[in-house]
DNA sequence: AATAGGGGAA
DNA sequence: CTAGCTCCCCTATT
């Protein structure tokens, strides 16, 4: 058989730093110098517990590929034209002969990998791809992936050998970034069955090796058992007669191949399958892994040490052996069905009838509660849920009941306003990570709740959101809780910081990424039509903006007028033809002044959870609401309702976290997918203005997931929409100085917000808005009050910056009057009267 | 190092 | 008893 060959050839490419290269520069962590809160008598000893990050981290995974680039460059023969690709000229590599039929091309400094997506071998070459590297970017026809530590060590973690990954072909340095990744990851397992602790490997002298440590060594078992090598030698686990509940049909042809020593049978086939190798007799010398049991008071201590002496263990919990811990009855309810990707996932999960400890990357949208549901009733021990707010923390708990036969007496809710406990041995626990993590005194009963919880082992901790934990006060509670099995669950593996790689060690390797183009195209997800709409400034909009200091810039580019008629100009658009509409403000000023002016509902951290339910059912079942405005709580803590267009108007900050879950409030819709693109996506962009680049950073994320982003400089047919609000210049000056205005007092906005009546003009308190959104819940009753209300600001405001447009001492007096009129007390009582 | 926004506890 | 305030802490970003 000819050996399996990558083609090369040259990419030109920005740089690569593998994710932990700058770590060794790095000080102590910050959590090890937190001041001790010892005092509480209710405190477990957490500080005690705190790992410091270089602790949790391997040596290896902060391996520096830019060591090895001296070696490649060393006397390359350059052409005429090489000085224009610098570094980054490969031209002195030589094309394969058969390279027309090869899609991958690997950078030898780097290790990205750039797959030609239209090459009929390429979805193949994804799958292998998928397994040893990481996605980069997945547009339509070039993706890129890349080579890091931690891919690779997902990689060996499923079964793939350093060899089966190294081809003969690719360059030397990739070889070596390769063998020095996956000489020691993913090799040694620690594994919880029959109640006790092995630390188990394929290889016996990895062992051995670890043995010669001394704190391994003492919290080795020594008994008869041993054989030869004095380890114990078992069959390797097989996952043939687990029954994950939710699939249609058991699929297990993969298994019935049963060529390879891991049971992680369908990555080998695609590997195969890629590199054409053919099933070799490797099963006898194979099937049989090797090892010690440790003592399991002992486990802690031999898993830090593992991680010091650069081999990190994988978690996995013989769930169906284990007597200890209470069974827990649950099971998905029988029509409950998953679908094939939630399938692959578990399937990745279970694969060998154990339970793997790991990251699932799936869209919003996809139904990634599911797959952690599905989990739960497939290990059937107590669980664990921490999510990011108490608002999902309920919604877990009715996923739970619906999808699944758990009595509610099985489920307890911790969050600040409720504790309870289950009855009876196991049961599910749904809590936040702020309530867990929480380092203060604790109320008496969150204090009792929290020995309830730390004082007991969990069969199983799901991690809602996890791209959370590695938060210096959220990673912690991998090390507090005892669980025997973490899942991850996430939209978005990213973070603008450098601390996404540490979930590799906090809870274990990326198990399953999905592609959100091919759910798109099967269906699973909306598909969504993204568009940057580009707003001129006005002009007096932009004197300003480059005469203001950074923070008035942003409030300038937020209001400025032609992005808050392009914003009516859509909501009017998208309502027309039967769209919902969520509209996002980071700026709680431009949300609330927004809102205002186009009479809509709002949402905002400040707003109290009656009001936000009361919107929230408005909006989904009111059709004369089709439109609300959310400031940040929108992102994560917010029970939102099916919308089918999103509008994001003011977008400051660069987060792709932020842009994709953004996104992803719409990818539920999924009525006319027949139909192209049945959900909108809207980012509105004052053109030359600082907001330009945050919206090229923050859409990042979704363009490597294969996003198209449209530009529209100009909306069709809003010159003609004469209506629109702030058409008139003198408009517009007012808004001008309502705008500047403000920012001269934004930095006492915090005093004045809730303590003061009579507020400054054009300072909008919470306590103005809460009254006018109230306000608006009467809306129904009284149109005309409503606008006569924001009708009377308006003119307020204009005939004086008119008049004086120099003089804001005469505007902050009229103001104070026109305010203490519209400021209407009543507004309030009437609202929870008539609910 | 500072800012804004959110959440829990009392 | 609860709403509403204050306090403090946490995160994410620049």
């Amino acid at each position: 058989m000819p050996p399996p060959t990558f083609k090369r050839r040259y990419r030109d490419e920005d740089e690569y730093l593998p994710a932990g290269s700058s770590r060794p520069n790095k000080k102590k962590s910050k959590i090890s110098s937190k001041k001790s809160n010892s005092a509480t008598p209710n405190h477990n000893s957490e500080d005690e517990n705190d790992l410091s990050r270089e602790a949790l981290i391997p040596r290896s995974a902060v391996f520096d590929i830019d060591s090895l680039k001296t070696s490649t460059h060393v006397n390359i023969p350059r052409d005429s034209v090489s000085k224009y690709f610098g570094e980054d000229d490969f031209s002195y590599i030589k094309l394969k002969k058969d390279h027309a039929n090869r899609p991958l091309w690997i950078n030898p400094t780097t290790g990205h990998i750039i797959l030609e997506g239209f090459s009929p071998f390429a979805e193949k070459a994804q799958d292998f791809l998928i397994t040893i590297s990481e996605p980069v970017s997945r547009p339509s026809h070039i993706h890129e992936y890349k080579l890091t530590p931690y891919s690779l060590y997902a990689a060996v973690s499923v079964g793939l050998e350093t060899e089966a990954i190294i081809d003969i072909e690719i360059p030397e340095s990739i070889m070596e970034l390769i063998r020095t990744c996956t000489l020691s990851y993913g090799k040694v397992k620690l594994v919880l069955k029959h109640n006790r602790y092995f630390v188990e490997s394929s290889y016996a002298d990895i062992l051995q090796k670890l043995l010669q440590d001394k704190d391994i060594s003492e919290a080795r078992v020594v008994n008869s058992e041993g054989s030869d090598e004095g380890f114990l030698r078992n069959k390797a686990p097989t996952g043939k007669d687990l029954i994950i509940s939710g699939k249609k049909e058991q699929e297990k042809e993969t298994d019935a191949d049963g060529k390879n020593k891991e049971p992680e049978t369908e990555d080998d086939n695609i590997f195969n399958a890629v590199v054409q190798i053919d099933k070799e007799d490797e099963e006898e010398e194979e099937d049989e892994v090797h090892s010690f049991e440790i003592k399991s008071e002992k486990f802690e201590v031999v898993k830090k040490r593992c991680i010091e002496l650069d081999y990190p263990m994988l978690e996995e919990y013989d769930f169906r052996n284990d007597s200890t811990l209470p069974p827990l009855d649950i099971d998905l309810k029988p029509i409950t069905v998953i679908r094939p990707y939630q399938e692959k996932c578990l399937s990745k999960m279970f694969g060998n009838g154990r339970a793997r400890s790991g990251i699932i990357v799936l869209p919003c949208g996809a139904g990634k509660t599911l797959v952690g549901i599905t989990a739960a009733c497939t290990i059937k021990k107590s669980c664990l849920v921490l999510c990011t707010s108490a608002v999902s923390v309920m919604q877990w708990k009715q996923q739970f009941m619906t999808w699944s036969n758990i009595k509610e007496s099985q489920i307890a809710v911790f969050t600040s306003d409720m504790k309870e406990k289950f009855s009876g041995q196991s049961g599910i626990v749904i809590s936040t990570y702020s309530m867990v993590a929480n380092t203060r005194t604790r109320s008496y009963d969150a204090g009792k709740m929290m020995e309830f919880i730390t004082g007991r082992e969990w069969g199983f901790i799901l991690l809602d959101e996890v791209h959370v934990v590695p938060a210096n006060m959220f990673r912690k509670v991998v090390t507090t809780i005892a669980a025997h099995t973490k899942l991850g669950l996430t939209a978005t593996l990213v973070r603008e910081d450098d601390k996404i790689g540490d979930l590799n060690f906090l809870i274990g390797p990326k198990l399953y990424e999905a592609n959100w183009m091919d759910l798109a195209s099967k269906g699973h997800i909306a598909n969504v039509q993204c568009a940057e709409v580009w707003c001129p400034m006005t002009p007096e909009f932009y004197a300003q903006y480059l005469k203001a200091s950074s923070r008035k810039r942003m409030l300038l580019y937020a209001m400025n007028p032609n992005k808050f008629q392009a914003c009516q100009y859509l909501i009017r658009f998208h309502e027309d033809r039967g769209d919902k509409i969520i509209v996002f403000s980071d700026n709680v000023y431009a949300l609330e002044k927004y809102a205002r002016e186009l009479k809509v509902p709002f949402i905002h951290g400040k707003t109290k959870p009656p009001e936000r339910m009361y919107i929230l059912s408005l909006f989904q079942h009111d059709p004369k609401v089709n439109t609300i405005f959310l400031s940040k709580v929108g992102d994560t803590s917010i029970d939102l309702p099916e919308a089918t267009c999103l509008i994001q108007i003011s977008s400051h900050y660069g987060s792709r976290r932020q842009e994709a879950q953004r996104l992803g409030r719409i990818l539920r819709a999924k009525r006319r997918n027949d139909e192209g693109f049945n959900a909108f996506f809207y980012s509105l962009v004052s053109t030359d203005t600082q907001e330009m680049f945050y919206s090229t950073k923050r859409q990042q994320f979704l363009i490597d997931q294969g996003y198209a982003f449209k530009v529209i400089t100009k909306l069709e047919g809003m010159d003609k929409a004469t209506d629109l609000v702030y058409r008139t210049h003198g408009e517009q000056l007012s808004l001008l100085s309502d705008v500047l205005l403000a920012n001269d007092h934004d930095a006492d906005l915090d005093n004045d917000i809730e303590s003061n009546a009579d507020d400054l003009p054009g300072v909008v308190t919470s306590r103005n808005f809460t009254s006018q959104q109230k306000g608006y819940g009467g809306v129904k009753r009284s149109v005309g009050s409503m606008k006569s209300l924001s009708g009377a600001d308006d003119m307020a405001y204009m005939e004086f910056s008119h008049g004086n447009s120099s003089s804001t001492k005469t505007m902050k007096k009229v103001d104070k009057k026109t305010q203490a009129k519209d400021h209407h007390p009543l507004f309030k009582k009437q609202w929870l009267r008539n609910r």
